[in-house]
DNA sequence: ATCGACCGGTCGC
DNA sequence: TGCGACCGGTCGA
């Protein structure tokens, strides 16, 4: 059922019929105020919600009396008129239909088994998070906020694809202007999504993995930059790396400390941005360390019922570039996806050049056992030519 | 002298004193509507704008006649109260002051000796061109629009800087929605110029320099998908290239016909995007094709009265990683940027690893000398060749 | 203050 | 139809 707009629908034919009235056409008015073809038609629909500027703009050239742009308004019924928000939930059934902005499609995607107040609570988690912003360190605020959002989701939706609750339910509450507090007003939230949301993913693989790997010995973490031009320094690699392109290092225990044994290439979405990474994993690869790509595979085409098939194609018949970048060309040292519509690579091939499919119920999966299987394969290399046999 | 807003102003005072009058403070509204905190506070100073939705929510809430909201506004005096537009310009003397919104910041730039009517005719340029939209094939459109409206604006202000009409003028211009036709209403207009910018670079560089190297015997295309299969196909290089990373393709007439001799990266600006072109275009320059980096080079950083630096920094002390990927590592046969503030390599370099500055005032410039004279040193090699001396 | 990497809607092929 | 490359505000270092 859609939402009443009575309210809105009135207002809106008023302003209609109060061009009319001036003799002005669509076309005229839109010449007069400079103006591409068709938004007349556009805020008369409410397709677009015009604001004060833009009703006090048409108003002026048609000679309307503002008074009478409300009149005749239906009373508001309870919660009649709501604010029109770029992300909202309604339960359909036993499942919870989700509606967001999607381009130019009023989208909606279904979460099976969620409740309206489950949604809310994400949502909360999510502007209660942001709302802190000011107090100290925006920005790690802002990662703190995405990060729990989405630990808050997974949680409650431990059966939901976890790609899709970071597309299609963090991504578009994030976007929502009014999540925010209004001292961002401005801010592009696309932008910022990019960059927070980056950060944030790089959290979440750590706050996931980290305390059960510990307990085999290996350390996850995001590093510092000092940390990481150190590790750089010591590798002695045949190309000139960048400390900015590390994003999560792993580190395995030894009697002498803490020893460097690869890296996790972070990514929500790959688009042509894969090949950024390659010349450093592909050189990390071959030099023995671990170079796996982390990644929530996020891709859909807009639409009103957008499916998040991610960018990694059939696993058979004619495999794209992507995927050949990681079963065939070995740039990196296997994939891990976290979106359940990625097309998993056949178990035959070696682990290192296969394309796995995870989620977030329990850290001690095929990514932990991939990554507790190459510290302990580095490790026997490592005391091998330590001590070579005599 | 700051545009008057009295009709506004007026009308969100009253909605202030309707809120007051109800005994809701801001934090309670914001609380009932569900929104961040500070938005009240926000749409009753106009930082941010309400549309009807908000007002018709707020005054539900607060209980507020809407007949209340419109009384004692001021009448409208001509042109009182226009739109507001992410992109406007006024005079300053003998030069124009162009104002746009960019991030949270109210920015301008000035052009020197231009003029209000002259910008019209950009923007003019644009929204027509952008207006024919719907007539055929629609990015087509989009390309010519873009790349037409800057011709103007490099034809009318010769002597600005080309990568600053870009940035400043025609970038801002294409994100204002009411420059576009309604029917794009919803489409994400930032989104939709990466996509369209990047093409309409491809055909301005095309456009600018096609017909004069023409006179010297070489062809500058953008290539058809099939062309480039067919080019990338005789090439025998040690990687797997793909042609989608072609931009524009660079052939020299023969006797036998045309030879493909290099080819042009085109970049608006780099980011950490630069690396993605690195491997094909190592792999050409090696096997002793052209290879340039052709480049608007813009960057600025969001302020009142930003500066579009670009990206390359300082050409002495100490370079950045971009700089050095062309002057060291020799990613690039060389580097073109139109952007007057980048700072060209030492003379010294030999071409192969310069960056040179040029603009749109003559197509007999550095540009088209290397890609001559790469074209010559090609064909003098490849007789060689063909012609093995006994 | 400058430098660097983050990512997704768009739209042709 | 789906694959692939386009690019810039954001924000830490």
């Amino acid at each position: 059922m859609p939402r009443s707009r009575g309210q809105i629908d009135t207002l809106l034919g008023n302003l209609e019929r109060l061009r009319e009235n001036s003799g002005l056409s669509r076309a005229d008015l839109e010449r007069r105020l400079v103006l591409g073809p068709g938004w007349i038609s556009r805020f008369e629909t409410g397709e677009t919600l015009p604001s004060v500027d833009v009703l006090l703009a048409i108003l002026a050239e048609i000679g309307g009396d503002p008074v009478e742009l409300f009149s005749n308004l239906p009373k508001p019924e309870t919660g009649a008129a709501p604010i029109v928000r770029s992300i909202s939930a309604e339960p359909s059934g036993d499942d919870l239909s989700v509606r967001f902005t999607y381009a130019n499609h009023d989208a909606r995607h279904l979460l099976p088994r969620a409740t309206l107040g489950e949604f809310e609570s994400v949502v909360r988690a999510l502007r209660d998070g942001l709302a802190r912003n000011g107090d100290g360190d925006a920005q790690a605020i802002k990662t703190n906020a995405v990060a729990h959002a989405f630990r808050v989701a997974t949680t409650l939706w431990p059966h939901a694809n976890p790609s899709d609750l970071w597309w299609f339910v963090v991504y578009r509450a994030y976007c929502d202007p009014y999540n925010h507090p209004a001292r961002s007003g401005r801010l592009g939230f696309e932008q910022s999504w990019k960059r927070t949301a980056g950060w944030a993913l790089e959290e979440i693989l750590v706050r996931h993995y980290r305390p059960f790997l510990a307990t085999k010995g290996i350390d996850i973490a995001i590093s510092s930059t000092v940390e990481k031009r150190r590790i750089i320094g010591a590798l002695d690699l045949p190309i000139r790396m960048e400390a900015d392109k590390i994003d999560v290092v792993l580190t395995g225990g030894t009697p002498e400390g803490p020893v460097f044994f690869g890296v996790v290439h972070v990514k929500a979405s790959f688009a042509e941005r894969r090949t950024d990474d390659v010349p450093m994993s592909e050189a990390l690869s071959r030099a023995g360390y671990t170079s796996p790509l982390w990644t929530m595979d996020c891709k859909s085409m807009p639409g009103a019922t957008p499916i998040n098939r991610g960018e990694l194609g059939e696993a058979d018949g004619d495999r794209g570039a992507k995927r050949r970048d990681i079963e065939d060309e070995g740039y990196f040292t296997g994939c891990f996806s976290y979106n359940a519509n990625t097309r998993p690579s056949p178990a035959s091939l070696p682990v290192e050049r296969r394309i796995q499919v995870c989620d977030f119920n329990d850290p001690d999966d095929a990514f932990s056992r991939f990554v507790i299987d190459r510290w302990h394969a580095f490790r026997a290399r490592r005391e091998t030519a330590v001590r070579p046999s005599p």
